[in-house]
DNA sequence: CTTCAGATCACCT
DNA sequence: GGTGATCTGAAGA
């Protein structure tokens, strides 16, 4: 088990971590929620692919020099991007979110979305928008209501599959970093990758 | 199957 | 004025 405003995991090694955690949102009483499937990890100012490289620190991004579980929701185009803070004050790294099995409040994740299926969820945008995720959530612990991951409803992956992030071209070395982890066979990931496997890429439950 | 405009805004040049 | 850690629907090959 693992504690997200603990530092004492690289940021790499807590987007690997994240996979099979589950996301929760609540709000007024309806919850919605997913096993986390699709994850990236930006390292801070020396990663040319991140917010915060070389030090770039404006008004709307000040949430990356909190501490660790830290909310950091940027805003691009029309869709909100959820990313969690993982080291101390000061070092600007995060975790983006991009993709989850939804477990609960399936009905209305579709319906908010006007999609069925994978395609409720597989995406940065997508998932922010079928939970109800908004700029309120920015700035907030990713211990407490009304967004928060539980580390302890974890599903184990089967194969944990790293590849280079998505959307990043023309960043030198970083463009091809294998910094983007996925559930090995898992149909809800952002990009479809082979063959899905029939336990959806997770270890039998242990009881 | 692939490509592309458009949504829409903080930040950069 | 141009650019994006995105997504969609429409049009073309």
């Amino acid at each position: 088990m693992f504690n997200l405003t603990n530092t004492n995991l690289s940021t790499e090694e807590v987007a690997e971590q994240l996979l099979g955690c589950l996301l929760v949102k609540e709000e007024d009483g309806i919850i919605t929620s997913g096993h986390i499937v699709e994850t990236e990890a930006y390292v801070g100012v020396t990663d040319q692919a991140s917010h915060s490289y070389n030090g770039r620190n404006t008004p709307r991004m000040k949430a990356m020099y909190a501490p660790a579980g830290t909310i950091y929701i940027y805003k691009m185009h029309t869709h909100l991007l959820l990313n969690v803070v993982t080291r101390e004050e000061g070092d600007p790294q995060a975790v983006l979110i991009r993709a989850i099995e939804p477990y609960s409040g399936v009905p209305l994740m579709e319906a908010r979305r006007k999609k069925q299926g994978a395609a409720a969820t597989s995406g940065p945008g997508k998932l922010t928008k079928a939970m109800g995720i908004s700029m309120d959530d920015h700035e907030t612990s990713i211990l407490e209501l009304s967004l928060y991951i539980d580390t302890k409803e974890k599903k184990i992956p089967h194969e944990i599959e790293r590849t280079k992030r998505i959307g990043i071209p023309n960043k030198g070395e970083w463009t091809d970093a294998l910094l983007r982890y996925t559930v090995k066979g898992n149909p809800y990931l952002s990009r479809k990758n082979g063959k899905f496997r029939v336990d959806n890429g997770w270890n039998a439950m242990l009881d």
